[in-house]
DNA sequence: ATAGGTTTTGTCAAGCTTTTGTACAT
DNA sequence: ATGTACAAAAGCTTGACAAAACCTAT
């Protein structure tokens, strides 16, 4: 199927890649197989050039060249099956079957998407990008109060069963809880997955948590990272006071889109507004580098 | 299955007492007994540093140092392990779990429960009167806000999780949700695992749900039996024509408490007072009578 | 399936610990052990990542080294939720556990499991593949009779668990039995379970059951759908006769690799080789086409 | 509480090997 | 185009060291 050949030097201009290391990939590596041409030039394809690219991807990302190459090689033996379910396929198909009431199917989809993926990525590229997306529909007057009712239940039953035994262990606690009046947990139930995956024991307080005794339990248990989760920045707007009483002794996090009601009365409180799973990476670097032995 | 060992000081810092008198305690009084490193370090467990808050707060009551010591290694030696046989007990073990806010031992004593009984048993037998232990306790004032909140949240996802799938197969379906304003699901959840039990696919709408879309999604459905649900007779007063609305042509139960806000005006919507696991047994049985194949 | 191989300098890179220290620790505490490349550099997992992690994590809880470490290894080595994200992983460590004969390790990720995914996703992506691994290393002399004697007693425990209960409600009867002499049950009970999930009432017989068992209480119970399963097609051959007789008022399926045995001899009879869970979807939809409503 | 000795642990260095981009000769 | 060479960068092992934390005994 594949038409277009270019020689060595095409390639090198269009990859950015010099030829001499091109010839040190295919030779040491096997990244390239090109056919030869009669006099013994090589020729190479557009899926060629695509290889180079993940390579110098994978190189960008910190992998060793050897380990770059085969990781490219490999992600190119794979290809087919990739390119048939992508994230955005997934995210429709879970659209469909939860907003048509169809719970099986979305567990199904669930299922396969778990099976095939890392929790980050199904979180970062599956849960929220849907969630986003459902407010946005909600918004437009698309979806009813009842679909996105249904919607929640699902995923907050899915995700709250990948929460099991999330407060045990021995790392550092974290608090989680929503802001009082705020309804929407299921970010901050993200969130909370995130940050177990980086070794937090994690708290979790749910919907309407008035904050006194967010602080209670806090103070009891002795944790170290509070994190107030909003949508709308009224929730947490005038709580300035009761946050910053919160907030002695340890961190605290205002996360959701909310978290601009905080303005400038809270500059040591950190704003969560990026992507959980980034956001939990963060936060949990941000501990790391501030309390070292 | 203890993990954490904490050196002298560590568990000097955490307790607040010097690490010379730590030590002189262990000399005197044997009040604790480490477990050595190879090379001889001190080695504690979480244990021993209960042990030395117990130390602390008996000289603090005014014990002399030795009496102190001893009452508080004999408090220790008495220490209940985890050893639940009847209900009662494990309801008092979950109870103290949940609100001390130790999710994991919550977690690990419904593991055990459920490996040793039935759902349904799990459901009347343990969740049921918690449950209604809870909400003693809450209007009693020994629980406050954020317990009830923990230990419904933990309740929920583990409901949920025993959920899943429940909305398909052969069965008749059944259409759950809260009544407006009524955030209490979790019976209403038992309630749906029970008649999962009997075989019925289950649509599950969630807390505060509009009772215009209940009727929406039931036509859209086709379900034969939907179930509001209240704890509070008000949730429901004042509701009869959306209601027989809603029964037109299926039948309508009304879940919880909040059934006595029906009164005499919808003779024909069933009343759910009981055990969720005997009222879905009721029904089930009431619907096989109706409709004899 | 791992993919990514990490360099120590980017392991370091990415945790903030330096290379020698990341030496260190493997030396002294064994925290991690990296594959090798052929030149005898050290080759890094993303779970050694998260392990490094963890290890931070209780540095920074008060943990001496020593300590966190070992605490790191035990929570790595504990938690199979944490390594076991893909099936196949999970499928490996249930492997090791049962064949190793640890009975608590193997519960421990049997509950893992069932609590991320659904119950068909257990049976179709755990299970059964599962009980093919293991019987093609029967086969190749890899597992002695003792283990899988061990493996096949501790799964059906915790099979005919998922399945209490599950004789009773609102949907139509099946029955199911092995074929006379054939002695493997775990296939059909994971049949049941499906069938069940699909709203169906389960009547099991067991191991080895005598036809005319099978008639008798398939007359006694009017079932919709009988079941004989065998893994040998030896089992089947020749029973013609009997098995038209049963299938006379019914559904008669016969499930397992004995389906074969079946012959021309019984065109009405469904055959069921797939896996157990596509089968009961398969069952069931039949029978919703052919007795719609 | 102090003194004097031991263990633990992060860091560094020396000497050598592997890896890898680039250069050069054929 | 091929094959070889080469040098910088990154790694490996062994060994050592000093500060911090811990031990016992007085």
């Amino acid at each position: 199927v594949e038409t277009s050949r270019l020689r060595i030097g095409e390639l090198s201009r269009r990859s950015g890649v010099s030829p001499e290391l091109l010839r040190a990939w295919e030779r040491r590596y096997g990244l390239l197989d090109p056919v030869r041409s009669p006099g013994g030039l090589r020729l190479y394809s557009l899926g060629d050039l695509e290889r180079v690219r993940v390579m110098q991807q994978n190189l960008a990302a910190g992998l060793a060249a050897a380990e770059a190459a085969s990781a490219a090689v490999r992600a190119a033996e794979d290809d087919p099956s990739v390119t048939a379910r992508t994230p955005s396929v997934a995210i429709a198909e879970l659209a469909a079957a939860l907003e048509g009431f169809d719970e099986p199917r979305a567990q199904m989809i669930l299922d396969r998407v778990l099976a095939e993926t890392t929790l980050d990525a199904f979180l970062s590229e599956i849960v929220m990008p849907y969630l986003r997306g459902l407010g946005d529909r909600w918004e437009a007057g698309d979806v009813s109060v009842v679909q996105e009712h249904f919607a929640s239940s699902v995923l907050r039953g899915r995700l709250l069963g990948l929460a099991r035994g999330w407060g045990r262990g021995i790392g550092p606690r974290a608090l989680l809880a929503c802001a009082p009046g705020e309804q929407h947990d299921l970010g901050l139930i993200a969130f909370g997955l995130a940050l177990r995956t980086h070794g937090w024991r994690i708290e979790y307080l749910g919907a309407d948590t008035p904050l006194e005794t967010i602080g209670d339990v806090a103070d009891a248990l002795q944790v170290e990272l509070v994190v107030v989760s909003a949508v709308a920045p009224q929730r947490i707007e005038g709580l300035g006071a009761e946050l910053r009483q919160i907030s002695r002794g340890r961190r605290l996090a205002v996360g959701g889109a909310g978290a601009e009601g905080l303005g400038a009365t809270a500059p040591d409180v950190l704003a969560l507004t990026d992507d959980p799973v980034r956001e939990a990476e963060r936060v949990t670097a941000l501990v790391l580098a501030a309390e070292p032995g």
